[in-house]
DNA sequence: TCCTTATTGAAAATCTTTTTCAATAAGGAT
DNA sequence: ATCCTTATTGAAAAAGATTTTCAATAAGGA
């Protein structure tokens, strides 16, 4: 099922926004703040609301297209994601992001902790930072 | 080495609204948003502008002394934090935090992942939510 | 007690996100 | 292809969060 239909299942539109805040988005593999999108879809000729952007932001959120990446310093970047459980890896040389899931290890993880803590862990948030495989080259030939 | 003498250390002073923020995030085993620190701090007796809350929160995040939540909704919380790499866990019934280290999980995890996504991991973000033994129990009469 | 200067607070600026509301445009029905 | 209903948009304003400015204040070493 497309997003076309995803939406108009639950009485939504497939508007001119809504698809070319996708296309940036799709097009872009890093986390981007929602100026940034406004600005990515201007230069591409699309001229879409810094409301319009929030909005549809919350919206594809809802419906589990994107997700919200937390800067170090406190800005909110948001960036596609497939669909299941997974998490993201950013290059903080180029900002861009990759997805894994490393499901084993976190759930051994979240047990383990679950025994030590005595918590019920209900959910989790990890973000991990480090240099993409493509950047840790250059790094190499700058030495 | 305690604060007093960190500060010092640097040239910073020890001031009234400094060891009064600090004592409300003492007094408080849970993230608190920079308004509410204002508040406890007027209930205890010191009138704090929210402007020297926000400069304090930013100093006591550089000297490791607090550490920055991440709320599922966009808002960020304070807390203190021992030193030492750990991470927190928030009861999402009482609001309560718990720090703990798993370090072994963690470094289990983040091998296997650097392995799987030839990332350097450079820095990480764990944050869990859950309820805590307290409000375990709790639930537990409601049924 | 005095001096230097790091720090504070009030106000304003800046930035981010949300709300309002009239105009617009999806998309199902005719 | 045209009409209708109403979800959606954009402009403006409101609300909220965080930072900057700058004169007055207070740490803390001399
Ligand atoms: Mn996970
Ligand atoms: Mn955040
Ligand atoms: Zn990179
Ligand atoms: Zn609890």
């Amino acid at each position: 099922m497309d997003i076309q239909q995803k939406l108009n299942q639950q009485g939504l539109r497939l508007t001119q926004p809504r698809q070319v805040i996708m296309e940036v988005l799709e097009s872009t593999g890093m986390p981007l703040l929602p100026q940034t999108i406004q600005q990515r879809a201007h230069e591409s000729g699309s001229k879409i609301s810094l409301v319009t952007v929030y909005r549809t932001l919350e919206l594809l959120i809802e419906l589990k297209l994107v997700r919200r990446i937390h800067g170090q310093d406190g800005c909110h970047g948001y960036i596609l994601s497939s669909p299941g459980h997974h998490h993201h890896i950013i290059c903080q040389k180029c900002g861009r992001a990759l997805e894994f899931n490393g499901a084993d290890g976190i759930v051994k993880l979240l047990d383990q902790i679950e025994r030590d803590t005595k918590f019920k862990i209900e959910s989790h948030l990890l973000q991990l930072q480090g240099v993409c495989p493509d950047c840790q080259k250059e790094k190499d030939h700058e030495k």
